[in-house]
DNA sequence: CCCGAAATCACCCATTTGGGTGATCAATAA
DNA sequence: TTATTGATCACCCAAATGGGTGATTTCGGG
């Protein structure tokens, strides 16, 4: 109960890898671990009750998933977020940046790389896994680079994208989302729309291939 | 150094993982980690040096897997092999237990679970998560059961569905495969029964799910 | 206050699809 | 030889789909 230890909570779904990395953590007098969640939604309850210094949190979560998670906890939070993740997928790693993360770190990490990228977050620096560095600057030299998922759907039009993407009919869909089967209609032909397909097994095969799902 | 302490050697290639799960064994004094390694040719070195009670292996390693790796250990010890792994992959499985392992545990076990699995592993016992003893029930009962996508679809409905996961329509496909339509309505109609669905774009997405694409 | 975007629903119509039955032909297995 | 299987095609029919037009409501910004 160090007083000037920084305060900790731990966001992962894999129960043993928590125990692990927080028995680690916990070794290390400067650093002490006040709170830890399997999931985004926990995690944000956690954070709440607990108001930590420093979050590290796993990108591939059930429930609410860490980029997600981060947009949330920025609403109520003004902690340094790093991402601990195995994930090197640009979406994740963009999508975390963007989303105000303050750190992109790799599972793979040495021990006391993390002590040191825990004590650096603090000190107002941006933390980057080397493994992940060429992609962030690749982004910054290549522009934005439009997530190619963007096909300007509303959020409605999304939702019916995700339906349909199930391979679900429209009268199941109309069911799922309480509404006519009109409704629907219009929206699976303005998704088509906006998507450049004539068929709805090709906006599956689309929505599929550009992980719009 | 305990005399009665269980001797273990750990390998993964997650090296926080592996000093995390390593810190939370030797918090219990009945265990001792002896040895660890980040790859399946370390290991087998490690192994050979230290001559452990119990090998905890990840499936996912560079150089050389798990699987392999539980093959080359059988050659020069009789160490309990328990598997610790993230994937419930059935190949994963079924081919670390045919290749000798003598557990099965997910990374995401409880510690105190784990604790006790590599005791009870000791004793004789084979060991397998909740998660994935229905999928080695489901082996046994059905017999060797090769390759899991198999729908047992014919080389041409194979060819039909390969068409249907682009999206395309019968009159297309008809003109693709030098077929009249109504005999792509009858292969449609028989891989969507065998596949075990009842519209075609429910077939793209399982078919682009299964990789059959 | 008015406008436009988003979401909702209706009606129409031609085409496609899903599903059932039946038939021919060639290759293969029993 | 006979039976089976795969591949081919035809006809029928009800349901789903795609495509067009138009209308209402709500909501936020100018």
């Amino acid at each position: 109960m160090n007083l000037k230890s920084i305060r900790i909570v731990v966001v992962d779904d894999h129960a043993l890898f928590r125990a692990g990395l927080i028995s680690l953590l916990n070794q290390n007098p400067e650093l002490e671990v006040v709170g830890e969640a399997g999931n985004g939604r926990e995690g944000l309850q956690v954070i709440a009750e607990t108001n930590p210094e420093v979050i590290l949190l796993d990108v591939n979560m059930p429930i609410m998933d860490g980029v997600t998670t981060v947009t949330e906890i920025r609403k109520i939070s003004t902690a340094r977020i790093l991402m601990l993740t195995i994930s090197k997928r640009q979406e994740d790693l963009i999508g975390a940046i963007k989303a105000g993360a303050d750190g992109y770190l790799l599972k793979n990490s040495e021990p006391e790389e993390l002590h040191k990228n825990i004590k650096m977050a603090l000190t107002g620096k941006s933390i980057l896994a080397p493994e992940v560095t060429a992609q962030v600057m690749k982004v910054v030299r290549e522009g934005p680079k439009e997530t190619a998922n963007d096909f300007s759907l509303t959020n409605r039009e999304m939702e019916v994208l995700q339906e349909l993407a199930q391979g679900k009919t429209n009268p199941q869909i109309a069911t799922d989302l309480h509404i006519s089967e009109n409704t629907v209609k219009t929206h699976v032909r303005k998704v088509m729309e906006k998507v450049g397909v004539s068929t709805r097994a090709e906006a599956v095969r689309v929505a599929i291939k550009a992980k719009l799902i």
